[in-house]
DNA sequence: TAAATTAGTTAGCATAGTCAACTATTTATA
DNA sequence: TATAAATAGTTGACTATGCTAACTAATTTA
């Protein structure tokens, strides 16, 4: 029997990605409800584990979220006061994001939640099963870098040049 | 050595996904863009594949898409003359989706660049890990399945009375 | 038959993605 | 070294989607 004949192989994988993705946030931002934040966990634990350069560029490539909304992100948690920013010593153009003395209070419950919840989630995966999991999701990441996607500005400069 | 000890494996999982999910569609969109629509090739495929009784209410369940987008989203795909609402012959509450022949001709485009994006994503893995990687998924799937999430209200007329 | 549920619509508001233009700063280069 | 180009971040406009609430119409349940 041909696995791919099922309706479940047709559809885009993005797509059942993407179901997923809103599954375990909804469950997530469930357990972590006692903050007054209801996303953006990721942020700080990005910023936790890069004390020393974490620039809203740098959380943009890990994440791929634009700068600009990036922009909007930053300015949620430093109004929630779990981030601030400040200029980086070794460079002027960037900001250089640091926890508040509240996010430190508040990680090690994140990091509870999200471990119990990720230990859920696998429930019925062996250690084996669960490294060949995280292997194979690492290979499709590495393939999809590789692809062509919508036309991004690279380059800022050279693109006004080409629309003249 | 721990391999939880990995920033990779502190992230929370859906933050992962949600990376390749928008790396995904990215390429699938890139790949797609001799057609006038620039998303929801997904559902065009699940109403393909249930060409029967697809409503509104069907692609809500499957995707976890709440009603209300939904609208808006068969809107935009009925705009573009991919599909056609009719009132469902055994149930007037619902809408039957049906694919206009524009969206019967581009389908096989739709199927062969899905296709041939997903074997470009899983370069490098075996049929073994293939199937297994699918096992994975559909395991989280179904774990996550029976997690609570945020209130959701099941029974709207309940809901009220409480609020009172 | 009345009450409750279901399918879909509409409207308002919030969040995030995208694009373009902009400032300030740093790096490359002619 | 002066100028050009690139980088980091911000802002504003616009669009898509998510969530909630209120609503109609049709169907199911009690």
């Amino acid at each position: 029997m041909d696995v791919t004949a099922n309706i479940f192989y047709q559809i885009p994988w993005g797509r059942h990605l993407s179901v997923l993705t809103k599954m375990y946030f909804g469950a997530l931002t469930k357990r972590l409800n006692q903050l007054d934040i209801d996303r953006h966990y990721s942020i700080l634990i990005l910023v936790e584990n890069n004390p020393e350069g974490c620039t809203q560029q740098f959380i943009s490539d890990e994440f791929k979220i634009d700068k600009a909304s990036m922009v909007r992100i930053i300015d949620y948690l430093v109004k929630n006061n779990y981030l601030k920013r400040s200029v980086h010593p070794n460079d002027r153009r960037k900001h250089r994001l640091e926890l508040t003395v509240k996010a430190r209070k508040f990680l090690p419950v994140i990091h509870k939640e999200v471990n119990s919840l990720n230990k859920i989630v696998t429930k019925g995966m062996n250690a084996g099963e669960l490294k060949q999991f995280w292997t194979s999701i690492n290979k499709i990441s590495e393939n999809l870098k590789k692809e062509p996607t919508n036309p991004v500005i690279v380059n800022y400069k050279k693109v006004k040049a080409l629309s003249k």
